[in-house]
DNA sequence: CTTGACTCTATAGTTACTAGAGGGATTGTA
DNA sequence: TACAATCCCTCTAGTAACTATAGAGTCAAG
């Protein structure tokens, strides 16, 4: 009766260390246990999971995927909340891109900046890296 | 003689731990110091760790400044080389875009299954974020 | 009854910082 | 000279989302 931790996550696609990871950080419910202390999880706890594992592709953090599955105990009168979740998610994905494009742009300009080795004395690339200032906030994944 | 801490922070634009924990890092070399024991920087301390900032803004890793900075101690020689860590930078920042691409197509595709409250009786979303199984890697940063 | 595969808990490591405790140094003012 | 404000020091712990290890217990097969 129930899969066995090791089952979960052959079945899941992931490690078992991460499905105990899931169960501290309260993601997961603590499933029965057997007679010798073995977890032991039902359908529902590998659906929840399922679910955990597909909003971490999708880069959801852990905090919005516990927002995600307290709207989830009542998802028809939170659609609204639950679209917005996901449009929120969106927007920051769409945030990074545009960081990184920018990263991209800055970063092809600096590479050009090399004129070749013995071309002139020094490293061009270097001397733009160190030269000046920058108040980058960097990517920040 | 020589810029105490604070002072180099608020030149560069970062913080007055930041630049202990480079020290520490391995990224900054230990200054000299004061009588009191304060760190005393010099002006080559300073260009570095601009260098250091600039190249977090554009968000490559400390190891890989680390090696930049290496390399730097004899750049022309090593102009090969130092454009080769710009490249692999590049792509790894290219490779960080078409993953997030990739998610925006997905959660865009996700969004759009929503058929809207009182529509259907369930969560279109939950459903297909709980429904199939995914084996995701993540963007990683 | 032993071997091997599995599971358990608890702890430390990863990245690039940031924040805090608990103290000492320096500077300006009364 | 006393005192307060502001700086600086070291050390430790916290962040996110796991991963990896140590040291022990459980279970099924041979």
């Amino acid at each position: 009766m129930g899969y066995k931790i090791g089952e979960v996550a052959r079945k899941v696609g992931c490690k078992v260390e991460t499905i105990r990871f899931y169960e501290k950080a309260g993601l997961l419910p603590e499933p029965s246990r057997s007679a010798g202390n073995f977890r032991l999880y039902s359908d529902s706890h590998l659906e929840q999971l399922r679910l955990i594992r597909h909003c971490r592709s999708l880069d959801m953090s852990l905090d919005t995927i516990r927002n995600l599955l307290k709207l989830r105990l009542h998802a028809a009168e939170n659609c609204r909340e639950i679209n917005d979740l996901v449009d929120a998610h969106i927007c920051r994905v769409e945030a990074q891109m545009k960081l990184l494009t920018h990263l991209r742009g800055s970063l092809q300009k600096l590479r050009s900046q090399c004129s070749g080795p013995e071309a002139s004395g020094t490293c061009e690339i270097l001397l733009e890296l160190s030269g000046c200032e920058c108040h980058g906030a960097g990517v920040g994944s």
